[in-house]
DNA sequence: AGTGAGAATGTTAGCGATAACACTACCGAA
DNA sequence: TTCGGTAGTGTTATCGCTAACATTCTCACT
């Protein structure tokens, strides 16, 4: 290491000078250019081998003007849904030959989202995924003239940046309309907290299906996420459980709280009560009783946000202001079922 | 935007042009240099201001020879604890002034490792934190000399890399002993995957206790993390629940799945057997009934990993080989009850 | 042998910032 | 007045790499 270096760290030209050539062929080898012997290659792969050589992208990056590194702007990345996509996101990128730096946000708001934003383009990212679910954060994004290529997930349809999200109206539908089919009269909601968007969508979607069948539409019960939530709003159904037959729960870990509550007051499911989450985590199927849930494809939410992106940085694709929907599927188990069961 | 040069995105002369100084003096403004008056100092701004400069960390990066970006390597990102992990680290690392980019591993191998490593390093990273719960992950970064600060998170202590980690044994050691203190005669066991040290750590502890009490030590149930492997671990404890009376489980998701089978195989929690569990991830509260579990302070990992981090980059601390050991804390709830309650 | 095309290699000029040093202006002390 | 110190600013070199152009070498073909 750093023989004939001085200590320092080796760099192209010493990597030239010990296989007797110019540092730009050691630049052309490192690149793959064809014009280059393949006597020479070895020679000068074998120079890099034994000086322990190692690139700097850094100054790469500065000349080529760009970084083959994407910047990731999140929230909230301990949720399943955020980290998943963050994962998906992240191993996309990768496939494509990128990296990905990424800002975890604490709390969503303008100044945060700018500051993250610029951060990230002062770094050279060539591109930026914002996980945006939240409306603050969506907006956000509006007056950020970034002058790169930049695509958000999950995010509202602001007009200005394209979307890559799974259709979350969508799912409630296919939720409330299972419970429909099973004869239940109407189905409740628990919902997610205000800001959200997928939190809007979901009540949206419930909200059609209801409306399409000319049920009656109870309020919206509040949540944030959260187990306990789920358990207080639980509490609450429990106590006029001879007026309720279906919930359809905005998300999973709110579900396990309202099983919980249920549990408690001695409400049987899906005997008395069917239950419905959102998300499909992987605790679902280990509920007691199982949890029916629709599932969200975080990969296929991962890849399409790296292909529209790779998009506008290699084609340069002219602002396609695109959507794309990623479908869900509802995924049957034994927490809902006909009323009176 | 770009008013005046051309397009382009403006650069430091830009501004000084604008400004009627000297790049350098722009220059002095951005890093807060004392020596520049500050009717000088305000026309910068403004000409920053009015030009929508932003200074290129690329280029400064160079020269400086720093980037104030660290390096993660990690692995199964979605999993609560890795995940908790990194996010602690990030937010460290961020209020130390530093940015973070990842790398997820989809499979732990020397190889991978090493190129993730090398693939940070190239980017020009100031240190690294590998986040490598696997004994294969730890023993991979052995024969690596990166020649910049590293650090492993949950890793195994090998002699070249200081290491920050929650005190697994001492978890084990609280969750086994509660269950002896309750009047368990003795305490089965389902663990983690071989590979991995924390699975390794919580069977020492709780072989620790059981042989320090002259208890019998029933043979390890495997698992693998998932639900579904506590799951089947405990169908088969169920098939033998009158013999057994108190059961540790290397974390939550599989404790879960214990519960489920006890509840279709008809054993009660805790009445007929104990569980406790490892983690405290948000659901356990909520299980039925309420988890007993091992609590990890994942925020204190990740500050401790950036502290040890800063120290070596800062100071250039000569290679302080560090153990940082994070206590573990019991949660007591409804899941664990003295025998036969 | 002479020629020209193309392959293989070398030389020079940046990329956009900071470091190091040079210079000017101004101050108080000798 | 003259000098030295320091605050404020400018000039030049440099970080390690690639782009662009220049040069040499090879070889087929006339």
């Amino acid at each position: 290491m750093g023989s004939s270096t001085g200590g320092r760290p080796p760099v192209m030209a010493d990597v030239a000078k010990a296989a007797g050539v110019s540092h730009q062929t050691v630049s052309r080898v490192l690149n793959d250019h064809p014009n280059v012997r393949a006597e020479t290659r070895s020679r000068v792969l074998e120079a890099i081998d034994r000086l322990g050589y190692r690139r700097n992208m850094v100054a790469r990056a500065l000349v080529t003007r760009h970084s083959r590194t994407l910047g990731v702007v999140s929230f909230d990345t301990i949720l399943y849904g955020p980290a998943s996509t963050v994962y998906g996101i992240e191993q996309a990128a990768r496939d494509a030959g990128y990296f990905v730096s990424i800002v975890s946000l604490r709390t969503i708001d303008r100044a945060g989202m700018r500051d993250a934003v610029n951060y990230l383009i002062e770094q050279g990212v060539d591109g930026i995924v914002v996980v945006a679910p939240q409306r603050s954060a969506a907006s956000a994004l509006e007056d950020l003239s970034p002058g790169i290529p930049i695509v958000a997930v999950e995010g509202g349809h602001t007009g200005q940046v394209p979307v890559v999200c799974v259709d979350q109206a969508e799912g409630a539908r296919l939720a409330t309309a299972h419970l429909l089919e099973l004869g239940h009269e109407t189905v409740w909601h628990i919902g997610g907290p205000q800001d959200w968007l997928e939190a809007e969508g979901r009540i949206e979607g419930w909200r059609d299906v209801l409306t399409a069948a000319g049920r009656k539409i109870p309020d919206v019960l509040p949540g944030d996420w959260s187990p306990r939530s789920g358990y207080t709003a639980g509490r609450h159904l429990a106590g006029m459980a001879d007026q309720i037959s279906a919930v359809f729960v905005a998300n999973d870990q709110m579900a396990l709280g309202v099983l919980r509550a249920f549990t408690e007051e001695g409400v049987r499911v899906p005997d008395q009560i069917s239950i419905v989450g959102f998300d499909d985590i992987p605790e679902s199927e280990f509920f007691s009783p199982p949890l029916t849930t629709v599932r969200q494809d975080f990969g296929a939410v991962g890849r399409h946000s790296i292909d529209v992106l790779l998009g506008q940085i290699e084609e340069g694709a002219a602002e396609v202001l695109e959507r794309f929907v990623v479908p869900p599927d509802l995924v049957v188990r034994g927490s809902s079922a006909p009323p009176g069961a």
